[in-house]
DNA sequence: ATACGAGTGATAATCATTATCAGTAAGAGA
DNA sequence: TCTCTTACTGATAATGATTATCACTCGTAT
């Protein structure tokens, strides 16, 4: 997504549904969550039509590992599901990323990343040799990061902050060819 | 083929917060002025050869506004010098980068942005509406970065922080579109 | 159930960046 | 200085992730 600037992921516009409704509080799903209905009530949410694609794509999403890959959850599905296109995945992967429910990682020039997002805020620190990833938050920081956006005059949207280095394991064995 | 024919939707984010400096033929020195014998001496660090076009890109770097993209680069140099190919400025950017002369920033999806790595390290604030970009530099993150690492075991070798948000000119009057 | 507009999948297009390769030039040694 | 070896260059093709296009399909409000 990096070409046109159109998609210049400029860090979400909130969650704005237009359904009136009445305040049905969001619940997000929760690993354990099996069931279709609260998927179907996230698409619903997003003022998107409930699709067997959409659902499918996030019952990957919530049943597979974090931090994966468009690719990875392409190629996941096509397993099972070969008739579901890789446009279908990326067009909805984005839905859910400009409207919080997944959380896009990028890091170096690498496919960007998404994640559940329906955890507190974390952060990545990332093995530069094996490439694991930790997560982690600091409450300090992220109050430093106001200080400093409001000492600009900024109104803070959003942040990436990504730390790399050597995990423990790494620094023992330097993993072999 | 390519070049930029400005595409059609979004605003292409202007990058402006560096002094513009028009190329004039008689460059003063400036601080950062290291003389032809040093940037020479840099290449040679590097084990390469010393070329014509190595040179020039090296003062572009040296001379230019900073956070440039590698196409503002080639299109600088363009200008003076059109027998320079684009393959010849990505390259050594590369090379330069991965020997950290300069430092690689990457944001969103957006095109790779390259600073002078001569100065104290520092992070980014960005507005998402224009684009313009302030750094700053804070103590206090920089030690908790390292406390983080090291409760994790990790050995910290770098790390990315970038705020997004919205800076105080684009709050007053939103771009139109 | 019907109609209509959103959603889909195949495919082309984009865009930044890298690889390829034949011709060129840096620079170590004679 | 001249030569010779090879790294370097520039034009262009290729790559890889992601988005746009478009005819067709399917949810879903009526």
């Amino acid at each position: 997504m990096s070409q046109n600037s159109s998609n210049q992921r400029s860090p979400a516009p909130q969650f704005v549904s237009d359904s009136p409704k009445e305040n049905t509080k969001i619940q997000f799903p929760t690993r354990k969550d099996k069931g279709d209905d609260s998927l179907k009530q996230i698409i619903r949410d997003l003022g998107l039509k409930v699709t067997k694609q959409r659902l499918i794509i996030l019952k990957v999403l919530q049943d597979g590992r974090s931090h994966v890959t468009a690719q990875e959850v392409f190629e996941n599905i096509n397993k099972d599901h070969p008739e579901i296109g890789f446009a279908t995945v990326y067009r909805f992967l984005r839905a859910l990323s400009e409207n919080n429910f997944i959380t896009e990682v990028r890091m170096g020039g690498l496919p960007a990343r998404y994640e559940w997002a329906d955890k507190d805020h974390h952060d990545h620190l990332t093995c530069v040799k094996c490439g694991s990833i930790r997560e982690f938050e600091n409450e300090t920081i992220e109050e430093l990061q106001q200080k400093i956006s409001k000492s600009f005059g900024f109104i803070l949207t959003d942040h990436v902050l990504e730390l790399y280095g050597i995990c423990p394991a790494c620094q023992i064995s330097p993993p072999q060819e």
